[in-house]
RNA sequence: GGUACCGUGGCGGAGAGGCUACGCACCGGAUUGCAAAUCCGUGUACACCGGUUCGAAUCCGGUCGGUACCUCCA
Protein backbone atom coordinates (compact mmCIF):
# COMPACT_ATOMS: atom_id res chain seq x y z
CA UNK A 1 0.00 0.00 0.00
CA UNK A 2 1.39 3.58 -0.62
CA UNK A 3 2.23 5.75 2.30
CA UNK A 4 0.43 8.23 3.67
CA UNK A 5 2.30 11.66 3.21
CA UNK A 6 1.30 14.73 4.78
CA UNK A 7 2.93 18.37 5.47
CA UNK A 8 3.21 18.70 8.84
CA UNK A 9 3.17 22.46 9.89
CA UNK A 10 5.97 21.78 12.82
CA UNK A 11 8.65 20.41 10.44
CA UNK A 12 7.20 22.27 7.18
CA UNK A 13 8.11 19.11 5.52
CA UNK A 14 6.18 16.52 3.81
CA UNK A 15 6.19 13.18 6.06
CA UNK A 16 5.38 9.52 5.93
CA UNK A 17 2.68 9.51 8.27
CA UNK A 18 2.98 6.47 10.90
CA UNK A 19 0.97 6.44 13.74
CA UNK A 20 1.65 6.36 17.22
CA UNK A 21 0.49 2.63 17.77
CA UNK A 22 0.28 1.06 15.23
CA UNK A 23 -3.03 0.22 13.39
CA UNK A 24 -4.47 3.48 15.54
CA UNK A 25 -4.92 6.86 14.63
CA UNK A 26 -6.28 10.05 16.59
CA UNK A 27 -6.94 12.88 15.42
CA UNK A 28 -7.97 16.58 16.31
CA UNK A 29 -9.61 18.97 14.33
CA UNK A 30 -10.33 22.74 15.60
CA UNK A 31 -14.56 23.06 15.35
CA UNK A 32 -16.45 26.08 15.36
CA UNK A 33 -17.55 28.45 18.00
CA UNK A 34 -21.35 28.06 17.66
CA UNK A 35 -22.71 31.46 17.57
CA UNK A 36 -23.93 32.14 14.16
CA UNK A 37 -24.10 30.17 10.74
CA UNK A 38 -21.21 28.65 9.41
CA UNK A 39 -19.43 30.81 6.90
CA UNK A 40 -18.04 28.98 3.71
CA UNK A 41 -14.12 28.83 5.28
CA UNK A 42 -15.52 27.11 8.09
CA UNK A 43 -16.91 24.74 5.73
CA UNK A 44 -13.69 24.26 3.82
CA UNK A 45 -11.84 22.86 7.16
CA UNK A 46 -14.47 20.49 7.65
CA UNK A 47 -14.42 19.61 4.12
CA UNK A 48 -10.35 19.41 3.91
CA UNK A 49 -10.59 17.08 6.62
CA UNK A 50 -13.14 15.15 5.87
CA UNK A 51 -10.57 14.13 3.08
CA UNK A 52 -8.19 12.94 5.75
CA UNK A 53 -10.61 11.04 7.71
CA UNK A 54 -12.10 8.75 4.76
CA UNK A 55 -8.58 8.72 3.45
CA UNK A 56 -7.95 7.24 7.29
CA UNK A 57 -10.67 5.26 7.80
CA UNK A 58 -10.09 3.41 4.37
CA UNK A 59 -6.63 2.50 4.92
CA UNK A 60 -7.00 1.82 9.13
CA UNK A 61 -10.90 0.97 8.99
CA UNK A 62 -13.55 2.68 10.89
CA UNK A 63 -12.57 1.29 14.23
CA UNK A 64 -9.19 2.23 14.26
CA UNK A 65 -9.90 5.82 13.87
CA UNK A 66 -10.83 8.86 16.37
CA UNK A 67 -11.83 11.55 14.68
CA UNK A 68 -12.55 14.52 16.73
CA UNK A 69 -13.62 17.41 16.33
CA UNK A 70 -14.73 20.16 18.89
CA UNK A 71 -17.40 22.52 19.60
CA UNK A 72 -16.48 25.99 21.42
CA UNK A 73 -20.03 26.95 23.03
CA UNK A 74 -18.46 29.33 25.54
CA UNK A 75 -16.57 32.72 24.70
CA UNK A 76 -16.82 36.18 24.21
CA UNK A 77 -18.60 36.25 21.16
CA UNK A 78 -21.13 33.86 22.68
CA UNK A 79 -22.19 36.12 25.13
CA UNK A 80 -22.15 39.38 22.99
CA UNK A 81 -24.46 37.22 20.77
CA UNK A 82 -26.96 36.01 23.53
CA UNK A 83 -27.55 39.45 25.14
CA UNK A 84 -27.85 40.58 21.64
CA UNK A 85 -30.56 38.47 20.83
CA UNK A 86 -32.19 37.96 24.19
CA UNK A 87 -31.67 34.20 23.61
CA UNK A 88 -30.26 32.25 26.14
CA UNK A 89 -26.71 30.67 25.85
CA UNK A 90 -27.59 27.41 25.89
CA UNK A 91 -30.32 27.95 23.40
CA UNK A 92 -27.57 29.92 21.19
CA UNK A 93 -24.96 27.43 21.01
CA UNK A 94 -27.60 24.33 20.68
CA UNK A 95 -29.17 25.88 18.16
CA UNK A 96 -26.38 27.12 16.38
CA UNK A 97 -24.73 23.33 17.00
CA UNK A 98 -27.47 21.79 15.21
CA UNK A 99 -26.90 24.34 12.05
CA UNK A 100 -23.72 23.54 11.47
CA UNK A 101 -23.72 20.42 11.68
CA UNK A 102 -26.84 20.40 9.37
CA UNK A 103 -24.92 22.12 6.67
CA UNK A 104 -21.89 19.56 6.65
CA UNK A 105 -24.38 16.82 6.14
CA UNK A 106 -24.86 18.89 3.09
CA UNK A 107 -21.52 18.78 1.95
CA UNK A 108 -21.30 14.82 2.70
CA UNK A 109 -18.95 15.65 5.80
CA UNK A 110 -19.07 12.48 7.99
CA UNK A 111 -20.21 12.54 11.76
CA UNK A 112 -16.89 12.16 13.78
CA UNK A 113 -16.70 9.76 16.58
CA UNK A 114 -16.45 12.22 19.28
CA UNK A 115 -17.54 16.08 19.56
CA UNK A 116 -16.75 17.40 22.53
CA UNK A 117 -18.20 20.34 23.98
CA UNK A 118 -16.26 22.91 25.70
CA UNK A 119 -18.49 23.47 28.86
CA UNK A 120 -18.39 19.40 29.59
CA UNK A 121 -15.41 19.57 29.96
CA UNK A 122 -15.11 22.21 32.53
CA UNK A 123 -13.33 20.57 35.21
CA UNK A 124 -10.50 19.02 32.95
CA UNK A 125 -9.71 22.67 32.14
CA UNK A 126 -9.52 23.02 35.97
CA UNK A 127 -7.70 20.22 36.48
CA UNK A 128 -4.93 21.56 34.00
CA UNK A 129 -4.67 24.61 34.98
CA UNK A 130 -4.11 23.52 38.18
CA UNK A 131 -1.50 21.37 37.09
CA UNK A 132 0.21 24.46 35.16
CA UNK A 133 0.02 26.74 38.15
CA UNK A 134 1.81 23.59 40.64
CA UNK A 135 4.53 23.14 38.42
CA UNK A 136 5.32 26.83 37.56
CA UNK A 137 4.01 27.69 33.83
CA UNK A 138 1.02 29.70 35.41
CA UNK A 139 0.22 32.33 37.83
CA UNK A 140 -3.09 33.93 38.77
CA UNK A 141 -2.74 37.64 38.25
CA UNK A 142 -3.86 41.04 40.35
CA UNK A 143 -6.70 40.97 38.24
CA UNK A 144 -7.99 37.52 39.21
CA UNK A 145 -6.74 36.10 35.53
CA UNK A 146 -4.84 32.97 35.24
CA UNK A 147 -2.45 33.39 33.12
CA UNK A 148 0.11 30.86 31.44
CA UNK A 149 3.70 32.29 31.57
CA UNK A 150 5.08 31.93 28.25
CA UNK A 151 8.75 32.70 29.06
CA UNK A 152 8.45 29.49 31.64
CA UNK A 153 8.72 27.29 28.41
CA UNK A 154 12.36 27.67 27.01
CA UNK A 155 10.87 26.44 23.59
CA UNK A 156 7.85 28.36 23.06
CA UNK A 157 7.47 29.53 19.43
CA UNK A 158 7.92 26.13 17.34
CA UNK A 159 5.20 25.83 15.31
CA UNK A 160 4.39 29.36 14.15
CA UNK A 161 8.46 30.21 14.34
CA UNK A 162 8.30 32.76 16.05
CA UNK A 163 11.20 34.12 19.09
CA UNK A 164 9.32 35.91 21.60
CA UNK A 165 10.68 39.13 20.53
CA UNK A 166 8.96 38.79 17.38
CA UNK A 167 5.89 38.03 18.99
CA UNK A 168 6.35 41.34 21.72
CA UNK A 169 7.20 43.71 18.28
CA UNK A 170 4.04 42.42 17.16
CA UNK A 171 1.37 45.61 17.05
CA UNK A 172 -2.04 43.56 18.50
CA UNK A 173 -0.17 42.42 21.91
CA UNK A 174 -2.52 43.40 24.44
CA UNK A 175 -0.30 45.20 26.96
CA UNK A 176 -1.69 44.66 30.58
CA UNK A 177 -0.47 45.20 33.89
CA UNK A 178 -1.51 42.56 35.29
CA UNK A 179 1.07 39.83 33.09
CA UNK A 180 4.64 39.45 33.79
CA UNK A 181 5.20 39.05 30.53
CA UNK A 182 3.65 40.76 27.43
CA UNK A 183 3.02 37.37 25.72
CA UNK A 184 1.52 35.77 28.59
CA UNK A 185 -1.85 34.72 28.05
CA UNK A 186 -5.33 33.85 29.26
CA UNK A 187 -6.34 30.48 31.17
CA UNK A 188 -9.21 31.25 33.06
CA UNK A 189 -11.07 34.89 33.13
CA UNK A 190 -12.93 35.78 35.75
CA UNK A 191 -16.76 36.78 35.35
CA UNK A 192 -17.22 40.45 35.07
CA UNK A 193 -20.68 41.37 36.96
CA UNK A 194 -22.62 42.27 33.43
CA UNK A 195 -22.22 38.43 32.23
CA UNK A 196 -24.61 35.93 32.62
CA UNK A 197 -24.48 33.43 35.22
CA UNK A 198 -25.20 30.76 32.31
CA UNK A 199 -21.86 31.35 30.86
CA UNK A 200 -19.48 31.34 34.45
CA UNK A 201 -18.35 27.58 35.99
CA UNK A 202 -17.56 27.52 39.92
CA UNK A 203 -13.72 27.30 39.65
CA UNK A 204 -10.34 27.04 42.27
CA UNK A 205 -10.32 31.24 41.67
CA UNK A 206 -14.21 31.96 41.48
CA UNK A 207 -16.67 32.25 39.22
CA UNK A 208 -15.37 32.42 35.67
CA UNK A 209 -14.61 30.80 32.39
CA UNK A 210 -11.69 29.41 30.27
CA UNK A 211 -9.47 30.74 28.02
CA UNK A 212 -9.93 29.26 24.81
CA UNK A 213 -7.02 27.58 23.94
CA UNK A 214 -7.06 25.73 27.07
CA UNK A 215 -10.39 23.84 26.01
CA UNK A 216 -8.58 22.24 23.30
CA UNK A 217 -5.86 21.18 25.42
CA UNK A 218 -8.15 19.46 27.76
CA UNK A 219 -10.11 17.92 25.51
CA UNK A 220 -7.55 16.50 23.37
CA UNK A 221 -5.64 14.94 26.55
CA UNK A 222 -9.22 13.81 27.69
CA UNK A 223 -9.70 11.79 24.27
CA UNK A 224 -6.69 10.57 22.76
CA UNK A 225 -4.52 11.06 25.39
CA UNK A 226 -1.25 13.42 26.20
CA UNK A 227 0.65 13.07 22.89
CA UNK A 228 -1.87 12.00 19.89
CA UNK A 229 -1.27 11.36 15.61
CA UNK A 230 -2.62 14.15 14.05
CA UNK A 231 -3.77 17.92 15.04
CA UNK A 232 -5.47 19.97 12.37
CA UNK A 233 -7.46 23.27 11.63
CA UNK A 234 -7.37 26.72 9.82
CA UNK A 235 -3.63 27.92 9.26
CA UNK A 236 -5.04 31.27 10.59
CA UNK A 237 -4.97 29.43 14.49
CA UNK A 238 -1.11 28.19 13.85
CA UNK A 239 -0.57 31.24 16.04
CA UNK A 240 -1.74 31.89 18.66
CA UNK A 241 -3.78 29.60 19.20
CA UNK A 242 -2.06 26.05 17.96
CA UNK A 243 0.98 27.30 19.87
CA UNK A 244 -0.83 28.13 22.86
CA UNK A 245 -2.22 24.53 22.82
CA UNK A 246 1.45 23.29 22.40
CA UNK A 247 2.26 25.45 25.53
CA UNK A 248 -0.13 24.13 27.84
CA UNK A 249 -0.19 20.73 26.81
CA UNK A 250 3.56 20.07 26.93
CA UNK A 251 4.40 21.39 30.26
CA UNK A 252 1.19 20.03 32.08
CA UNK A 253 1.86 16.59 30.24
CA UNK A 254 5.64 17.49 30.56
CA UNK A 255 5.60 15.49 26.92
CA UNK A 256 7.80 16.47 23.87
CA UNK A 257 4.72 16.58 21.99
CA UNK A 258 1.22 17.15 21.85
CA UNK A 259 0.39 16.29 18.37
CA UNK A 260 3.18 14.77 16.35
CA UNK A 261 1.91 15.83 13.28
CA UNK A 262 0.22 19.64 12.55
CA UNK A 263 -2.38 19.80 9.65
CA UNK A 264 -3.30 23.46 8.12
CA UNK A 265 -5.86 24.16 5.84
CA UNK A 266 -4.76 27.79 3.44
CA UNK A 267 -8.06 30.61 4.15
CA UNK A 268 -10.87 30.88 1.38
CA UNK A 269 -10.79 34.52 -0.57
CA UNK A 270 -13.17 36.32 -1.60
CA UNK A 271 -11.99 38.81 -4.45
CA UNK A 272 -8.41 38.31 -3.37
CA UNK A 273 -8.91 39.16 0.32
CA UNK A 274 -9.56 36.10 3.29
CA UNK A 275 -13.54 35.57 3.90
CA UNK A 276 -13.47 36.03 7.57
CA UNK A 277 -16.09 36.92 10.50
CA UNK A 278 -14.20 39.55 11.64
CA UNK A 279 -14.29 41.24 7.70
CA UNK A 280 -17.66 40.65 6.92
CA UNK A 281 -17.22 39.77 4.03
CA UNK A 282 -17.98 36.26 4.03
CA UNK A 283 -20.69 33.89 2.55
CA UNK A 284 -22.57 30.84 4.66
CA UNK A 285 -23.02 27.42 3.26
CA UNK A 286 -26.70 28.57 4.07
CA UNK A 287 -26.49 31.46 1.84
CA UNK A 288 -25.12 29.27 -1.18
CA UNK A 289 -27.10 26.42 -0.75
CA UNK A 290 -30.31 28.62 -0.78
CA UNK A 291 -29.32 29.74 -3.79
CA UNK A 292 -30.01 26.35 -5.10
CA UNK A 293 -26.65 25.39 -5.28
CA UNK A 294 -26.40 21.68 -4.42
CA UNK A 295 -23.80 20.30 -1.58
CA UNK A 296 -21.99 18.61 -3.33
CA UNK A 297 -21.32 21.23 -5.70
CA UNK A 298 -19.97 23.46 -2.82
CA UNK A 299 -18.15 20.17 -1.70
CA UNK A 300 -16.19 19.52 -5.30
CA UNK A 301 -15.52 23.44 -5.52
CA UNK A 302 -13.99 23.38 -1.89
CA UNK A 303 -11.45 20.34 -3.09
CA UNK A 304 -10.76 21.88 -6.14
CA UNK A 305 -7.54 23.22 -4.71
CA UNK A 306 -5.16 21.76 -2.88
CA UNK A 307 -6.25 22.04 0.60
CA UNK A 308 -2.80 24.04 2.17
CA UNK A 309 -3.28 26.94 -0.74
CA UNK A 310 -5.47 29.60 -0.55
CA UNK A 311 -8.85 29.52 -2.48
CA UNK A 312 -10.43 31.84 -4.15
CA UNK A 313 -13.79 31.31 -4.26
CA UNK A 314 -16.11 32.25 -7.49
CA UNK A 315 -19.13 32.07 -9.60
CA UNK A 316 -16.88 30.73 -12.27
CA UNK A 317 -15.98 27.98 -9.72
CA UNK A 318 -19.39 27.03 -8.65
CA UNK A 319 -20.50 26.80 -12.38
CA UNK A 320 -17.43 24.51 -12.99
CA UNK A 321 -17.86 21.96 -10.09
CA UNK A 322 -21.46 22.14 -11.01
CA UNK A 323 -20.70 21.03 -14.80
CA UNK A 324 -17.96 18.33 -14.03
CA UNK A 325 -19.93 17.01 -11.50
CA UNK A 326 -22.88 17.00 -14.26
CA UNK A 327 -20.40 14.89 -16.60
CA UNK A 328 -19.75 12.08 -14.15
CA UNK A 329 -22.65 11.99 -12.95
CA UNK A 330 -23.94 11.10 -16.81
CA UNK A 331 -21.13 8.75 -17.52
CA UNK A 332 -21.96 6.49 -14.01
CA UNK A 333 -25.85 6.74 -14.83
CA UNK A 334 -26.62 4.38 -11.59
CA UNK A 335 -24.09 1.79 -12.25
CA UNK A 336 -23.07 -0.45 -9.04
CA UNK A 337 -20.17 0.60 -7.56
CA UNK A 338 -16.71 -1.36 -7.89
CA UNK A 339 -15.67 -2.36 -4.52
CA UNK A 340 -12.20 -1.53 -4.20
CA UNK A 341 -11.24 2.24 -5.23
CA UNK A 342 -8.96 2.69 -8.02
CA UNK A 343 -5.73 2.99 -6.93
CA UNK A 344 -4.59 5.88 -8.83
CA UNK A 345 -7.50 7.92 -6.96
CA UNK A 346 -6.42 6.81 -3.27
CA UNK A 347 -2.20 7.69 -4.38
CA UNK A 348 -3.41 10.84 -5.43
CA UNK A 349 -5.26 11.43 -1.88
CA UNK A 350 -2.47 9.74 0.03
CA UNK A 351 -0.13 12.30 -1.35
CA UNK A 352 -0.86 15.19 0.61
CA UNK A 353 -4.26 14.80 0.25
CA UNK A 354 -4.23 15.91 -3.49
CA UNK A 355 -7.89 16.13 -4.40
CA UNK A 356 -7.16 17.94 -7.60
CA UNK A 357 -4.93 15.09 -8.86
CA UNK A 358 -7.55 12.67 -7.69
CA UNK A 359 -10.00 14.44 -9.56
CA UNK A 360 -7.75 13.84 -12.78
CA UNK A 361 -7.73 10.79 -12.25
CA UNK A 362 -11.85 10.30 -11.90
CA UNK A 363 -11.60 12.42 -15.41
CA UNK A 364 -10.04 9.39 -16.91
CA UNK A 365 -12.78 6.97 -15.83
CA UNK A 366 -16.16 7.99 -17.26
CA UNK A 367 -15.72 4.92 -20.11
CA UNK A 368 -15.93 2.74 -17.03
CA UNK A 369 -18.82 3.56 -14.64
CA UNK A 370 -18.25 1.44 -11.93
CA UNK A 371 -14.35 2.69 -10.74
CA UNK A 372 -15.56 6.21 -11.61
CA UNK A 373 -18.24 5.60 -9.09
CA UNK A 374 -15.78 3.88 -6.53
CA UNK A 375 -13.72 7.12 -6.57
CA UNK A 376 -16.14 9.59 -6.60
CA UNK A 377 -18.14 8.17 -3.97
CA UNK A 378 -14.33 7.94 -1.78
CA UNK A 379 -14.36 11.27 -2.45
CA UNK A 380 -17.78 12.08 -0.86
CA UNK A 381 -19.40 12.63 -3.89
CA UNK A 382 -22.34 10.98 -6.30
CA UNK A 383 -23.98 10.30 -3.54
CA UNK A 384 -27.94 10.77 -5.20
CA UNK A 385 -29.18 8.79 -7.44
CA UNK A 386 -28.33 10.62 -11.19
CA UNK A 387 -32.24 11.17 -11.37
CA UNK A 388 -31.98 13.23 -8.49
CA UNK A 389 -29.06 15.12 -9.54
CA UNK A 390 -30.55 16.10 -12.80
CA UNK A 391 -34.33 16.55 -12.33
CA UNK A 392 -34.11 16.99 -8.41
CA UNK A 393 -33.27 20.13 -6.44
CA UNK A 394 -36.41 22.19 -8.17
CA UNK A 395 -37.84 25.33 -6.40
CA UNK A 396 -41.53 25.68 -5.41
CA UNK A 397 -42.00 28.13 -8.60
CA UNK A 398 -40.41 25.43 -10.95
CA UNK A 399 -42.63 23.06 -13.35
CA UNK A 400 -43.22 20.02 -11.18
CA UNK A 401 -42.36 16.43 -13.01
CA UNK A 402 -45.07 15.66 -14.11
CA UNK A 403 -45.88 19.08 -15.42
CA UNK A 404 -42.70 18.62 -17.66
CA UNK A 405 -43.59 14.91 -18.49
CA UNK A 406 -46.93 16.22 -19.55
CA UNK A 407 -44.86 18.64 -22.19
CA UNK A 408 -42.75 15.86 -23.29
CA UNK A 409 -45.49 14.04 -24.27
CA UNK A 410 -47.23 16.87 -26.21
CA UNK A 411 -44.05 17.50 -27.88
CA UNK A 412 -43.49 13.90 -29.26
CA UNK A 413 -47.06 14.31 -30.99
CA UNK A 414 -46.40 17.54 -32.28
CA UNK A 415 -42.70 15.77 -33.73
CA UNK A 416 -45.32 13.02 -35.15
CA UNK A 417 -46.76 14.83 -36.80
CA UNK A 418 -44.20 16.76 -38.30
CA UNK A 419 -45.42 20.03 -36.16
CA UNK A 420 -41.87 21.46 -35.52
CA UNK A 421 -42.71 24.59 -34.80
CA UNK A 422 -44.89 23.40 -31.71
CA UNK A 423 -41.95 21.35 -30.81
CA UNK A 424 -39.55 24.15 -31.05
CA UNK A 425 -42.34 26.11 -28.95
CA UNK A 426 -42.18 23.49 -25.92
CA UNK A 427 -39.01 23.28 -26.36
CA UNK A 428 -38.56 27.02 -25.78
CA UNK A 429 -40.70 27.06 -22.88
CA UNK A 430 -39.15 24.42 -20.92
CA UNK A 431 -35.26 26.10 -21.66
CA UNK A 432 -36.95 29.18 -20.19
CA UNK A 433 -38.09 27.41 -17.04
CA UNK A 434 -34.70 26.22 -16.80
CA UNK A 435 -35.40 22.73 -17.97
CA UNK A 436 -33.13 20.93 -20.70
CA UNK A 437 -34.42 18.21 -22.97
CA UNK A 438 -32.27 15.67 -24.30
CA UNK A 439 -33.65 13.01 -27.42
CA UNK A 440 -32.13 9.74 -28.06
CA UNK A 441 -33.05 6.57 -29.47
CA UNK A 442 -34.78 5.60 -26.04
CA UNK A 443 -36.89 8.62 -26.10
CA UNK A 444 -36.64 12.28 -24.53
CA UNK A 445 -34.83 12.63 -20.90
CA UNK A 446 -34.71 15.97 -19.32
CA UNK A 447 -33.14 17.77 -16.69
CA UNK A 448 -32.94 20.94 -14.54
CA UNK A 449 -29.87 23.16 -16.25
C1' G B 1 9.80 45.13 10.54
C1' G B 2 9.32 39.57 11.75
C1' U B 3 7.28 34.49 10.27
C1' A B 4 5.39 31.58 6.38
C1' C B 5 3.10 30.44 1.68
C1' C B 6 2.60 31.45 -3.44
C1' G B 7 3.38 33.27 -8.89
C1' U B 8 1.92 27.45 -14.62
C1' G B 9 -1.91 28.37 -21.35
C1' G B 10 -8.27 32.73 -21.87
C1' C B 11 -9.69 30.79 -16.78
C1' G B 12 -9.23 26.96 -12.92
C1' G B 13 -5.41 23.59 -11.53
C1' A B 14 -1.80 19.18 -10.85
C1' G B 15 3.22 18.03 -11.73
C1' A B 16 8.50 18.84 -10.25
C1' G B 17 15.58 18.35 -13.97
C1' G B 18 14.55 15.26 -20.37
C1' C B 19 8.17 11.67 -21.65
C1' U B 20 4.80 18.55 -21.17
C1' A B 21 -1.82 16.16 -16.72
C1' C B 22 -6.91 17.15 -16.02
C1' G B 23 -11.23 20.33 -16.15
C1' C B 24 -13.93 24.72 -17.86
C1' A B 25 -14.40 28.15 -21.84
C1' C B 26 -13.52 29.08 -27.08
C1' C B 27 -13.16 27.39 -32.24
C1' G B 28 -13.81 23.53 -36.25
C1' G B 29 -16.03 18.72 -37.59
C1' A B 30 -19.33 14.29 -36.92
C1' U B 31 -24.22 13.45 -35.06
C1' U B 32 -29.42 15.93 -34.54
C1' G B 33 -35.89 18.07 -37.91
C1' C B 34 -33.70 21.89 -34.26
C1' A B 35 -31.16 21.09 -29.79
C1' A B 36 -28.79 18.65 -25.75
C1' A B 37 -25.52 14.89 -24.73
C1' U B 38 -21.61 12.25 -26.93
C1' C B 39 -17.35 11.52 -30.13
C1' C B 40 -13.15 13.53 -33.10
C1' G B 41 -9.80 17.61 -33.88
C1' U B 42 -7.33 22.41 -32.50
C1' G B 43 -3.70 25.11 -27.41
C1' U B 44 3.53 23.53 -26.44
C1' A B 45 2.03 27.56 -20.62
C1' C B 46 5.24 27.80 -16.25
C1' A B 47 6.58 36.24 -13.14
C1' C B 48 11.55 38.53 -14.30
C1' C B 49 17.11 38.42 -14.31
C1' G B 50 21.36 35.61 -13.56
C1' G B 51 23.76 30.77 -12.27
C1' U B 52 24.42 25.18 -12.16
C1' U B 53 23.58 21.33 -16.01
C1' C B 54 24.39 17.94 -22.17
C1' G B 55 19.34 19.59 -20.78
C1' A B 56 15.72 24.04 -15.99
C1' A B 57 8.86 25.49 -15.57
C1' U B 58 11.29 22.05 -11.97
C1' C B 59 17.70 23.02 -8.51
C1' C B 60 20.58 27.66 -6.59
C1' G B 61 20.94 33.19 -6.01
C1' G B 62 18.66 37.74 -6.69
C1' U B 63 14.49 40.98 -8.31
C1' C B 64 9.41 42.10 -8.76
C1' G B 65 4.40 40.98 -7.47
C1' G B 66 0.48 38.65 -4.37
C1' U B 67 -1.65 36.49 0.20
C1' A B 68 -1.86 35.07 5.22
C1' C B 69 -0.21 35.32 10.34
C1' C B 70 2.36 38.54 14.25
C1' U B 71 -2.98 37.35 20.97
C1' C B 72 -11.02 37.80 17.59
C1' C B 73 -10.63 34.15 13.27
C1' A B 74 -11.22 27.81 10.05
Amino acid sequence: MTDIRLTNTLTRQVEVFEPLVAGQVGVYLCGPTVYDLAHLGNARSAVNFDMLHRLLRHDFGVENVTFVRNITDVDDKIIARSIESGKPIGELTAASTQDYLDDLDALSVLGVTNMPRATEYIAEMIAMIEVLIAKGHAYVASDGNVLFHVPSMPDYGQLSRRSQDDIIAGARVEISASKRDASDFVLWKPKKDDEPASAAFESPWGLGRPGWHIECSAMSKSILGDVFDIHAGGNDLIFPHHENEIAQSRCANESAHMAKTWLHNGMLMVEGQKMSKSLGNFFTVRDLLGQGHRGETLRLALLSGHYRAPLDFTQAKLTEAKNRLDSWYRAWNGATPATDVPAAVLTAVRDDLNTPQAFAEIDTLKGNPAELAAAAQFLGLLNLSPEDWFQGGGSADDLTADAIDALIVERADAKKSKNFGRADEIRDQLTEAGVVLEDSAGGTTWRRG
